[in-house]
RNA sequence: GCGCCUGUAGCUCAGUGGAUAGAGCAUCGGCCUCCGAAGCCGAGGGUCGGAGGUUCAAAUCCUCUCAGGCGCACCA
């Protein structure tokens, strides 16, 4: 619909010499059909015209004519309605959809530039629970949608595989850790330490002590502790492939904390050649009192390096090498306070690109009314999430389609469909309170529900059982449904550049639920021979087959885009 | 204490300056001899936490206030 608002300002910019983009950001969607399609509050107008809004658009009505695309323009109190010509409108937007196929909606603005996105990152010798999973779930979203748009896209893994965590992992495996159940069930039993030394810890203040040293031996490249390191990581490591595959999400790069031990000296003189070093109660840090922030830790007291410290290298490391034009953090809101220490210590450094970096933050996962936390041990883990969501896919699609060519895969489709869709389902920002119930809902606004839409848009399609023509007649697509449906497909563009824009993937979420909303009451409405989509008028079908097809492709994208899977049959 | 975030229908959330505040779940009532009922239609349900203010116009912006959450020195 973006190329009509232009035309539409380009009419008033001609009729009143105003900034035809400045008109372009003004014209909207009216609230309701009788409205129009395209609407221009006068308000503005108003101020520079000194008169009422209302008078405004009377008298701009009285100047506005048809064109090739506007059929007529109406005064509606203080708006400015234009009515487009539906015909033309559908017959342009279903032949570019079509001709677009899988990439309508596509465009070339990131072309020749680099975005770099942060994601995922889960920790070494810890269960992927389902925090993580949005981290996950988001970031690979946003790699889809700047892809779409034209953009090189690396993502990184930043796994958390170093810190004085894995001390403390070390040296509960020193005490309680068991070589066999290790082998057999690795990540259960990292937890089970990782739980275990936190609670001894409240009870003897001393093991704290105990794993600084640890990891501060790990980092002097002590042997044993080298190797303990090493085995937790691949395993781990294993365990989150299995995920990821699963998932189908994929890395440009895994480049782990650890990745840059050898590139923290480098930033420590950095930051001492540029003098923001102090040394404050016996640990090194930057003062950012005068920019109204905490100071930012970049070395223990025992000079053992900190997250901070190896977050500067990434972002150093970074630069060099892949010259972003972006770079997304999609990391939890917890660590919203680390990241504008991060920015600004950058830019402290001289580094202009600071303001290319972003904090992509998410809220928490609460269950029930607390926060999901490893230490506490209240994590729901993934696997047992997605176990139970196709489990429960397995027992809906076996009851009615016992055709089904590949039961199992489809399963695994539609489950893992309704947990992905789960994370995106609501705004970044918002924190989720988990619920089984809900993530097990395949019906409302849902993964499965938009997956069910396009299953039943490739069933009609087919029952059709002929090519899809381009030579459809779209002034048989006159029903008020079918016109909306037109405009929503139009909208799609707007859409794409709106999630980017925003870094938000919950845009197309919502939009994919409208779409599939405005299709199904329009398949449900009409019924009789004529209505019908497979219409006994052979011309209608052709219009309406094409119509829907329109739809399929759309759903297919914005699903693709998603990280869901799009059966033709489920 | 300082900083940030949240408060919209019974519940979970959209809507962030414009035309009667929307959706899902839940409740109640309808719709499969007919293209897939994982669906659709309808009903009830909201002084948008509260009070001031800015504006022609406020759920949306500002101030104050109440309630909840998170962050703030050697975890990440």
């Amino acid at each position: 619909m973006r190329q009509y608002k232009f035309h539409i300002a380009e009419m008033v910019s001609a009729a009143t010499g105003v900034d035809r983009l400045q008109l372009t950001g003004l014209i909207e969607s009216p609230p309701s059909e009788e409205m129009g399609d395209l609407a221009l509050p006068c308000f503005h107008l108003a101020r520079v015209y000194k008169k009422s809004p209302a008078a405004i658009a009377a008298e701009l009505a009285g100047k506005m004519t048809a064109t090739e695309f506007v059929e007529r323009v109406q005064a509606n109190g203080p708006y400015l309605n234009f009515f487009l010509r539906r015909e033309k409108i559908a017959a342009e937007i279903i032949r570019e959809v079509r001709a677009g196929g899988d990439n309508y909606g596509k465009s070339d603005i990131g072309l020749g530039k680099t975005v770099v996105i942060d994601y995922s990152s889960p920790n070494i010798a810890k269960p992927f629970g389902i925090g993580h999973l949005r981290s996950t779930v988001i970031g690979a979203a946003l790699k889809r949608i700047f892809l779409f748009q034209g953009y090189n896209v690396v993502g990184i893994n930043h796994l958390g595989d170093w810190g004085t965590q894995f001390g403390k992992v070390i040296l509960a495996y020193k005490l309680w850790g068991d070589d066999g159940i290790l082998q057999e069930n690795p990540i259960e039993h990292l937890y089970d330490l990782y739980v275990r030394i936190h609670q001894e810890e409240e009870k003897d203040p001393s093991l704290t002590h105990k794993a600084r040293e640890e990891f501060r031996k790990l980092e002097g490249a002590d042997s044993e502790n080298f190797a303990l390191w090493k085995r937790f990581s691949d395993l781990s490591k294993r365990e989150f492939d299995k995920i990821y595959a699963m998932l189908r999400v994929q890395f440009e790069a895994t480049a782990g904390e650890s990745f840059y031990n050898d590139k923290n000296a480098r930033v420590e003189k950095l930051l001492h050649d540029k003098g923001l070093l102090r040394e404050s109660r016996e640990a090194t840090i930057v003062d950012l009192e005068k920019f109204g922030l905490q100071p930012m830790l970049v070395k223990r007291s025992d000079d053992a390096t900190l997250y901070a410290t190896r977050d500067l290298a990434a972002a150093i490391y970074r630069n060099e090498t892949y010259k972003f034009h972006k770079m997304l953090y999609v990391v939890g809101v917890a660590q919203s306070l680390h990241f504008q220490q991060l920015f600004k210590v950058l830019e402290l450094l001289g580094c202009s690109w600071a303001k290319d970096c972003h904090h992509v933050s998410f809220g928490w996962v609460k269950l029930g009314d607390e926060m999901m936390s490893t230490r506490k041990g209240n994590i729901v883990f993934l696997e047992d999430v997605i176990s139970k969501a196709v489990k429960l896919a397995r027992e809906i699609i076996g009851k009615g389609r016992p055709d089904l060519p590949d039961p199992e895969g489809t399963a695994r489709a539609v489950g893992i469909g309704a947990v992905v869709f789960t994370d995106l389902a609501f705004r970044r920002e918002t924190d989720i309170s988990f619920d089984w119930d809900r993530m097990l809902d395949f019906g409302g606004n849902s993964g499965p529900y938009l997956q069910y839409t396009h299953a039943r848009i490739c069933s009609v399609v087919r029952k059709y059982a002929r090519a899809v023509s381009e030579k459809f007649d779209s002034s048989l697509l006159i029903l008020p449904e079918e016109y909306a449906i037109i405009k929503k497909l139009g909208n799609f563009h707007e859409i794409i550049d709106k999630a980017a824009e925003e870094f938000e993937p919950f845009h197309i979420s919502s939009y994919l639920l409208e779409l599939c909303g405005l299709f199904n009451a329009y398949y449900q409405r009409y019924k009789s021979p004529d209505d019908r989509i497979i219409s006994a008028d052979a011309g209608k079908a052709e219009s309406r087959i094409a119509l829907i097809d329109s739809i399929r492709y759309v759903l297919h994208s914005g699903l693709t885009i998603l990280g869901l899977t799009a059966p033709e049959i489920m």
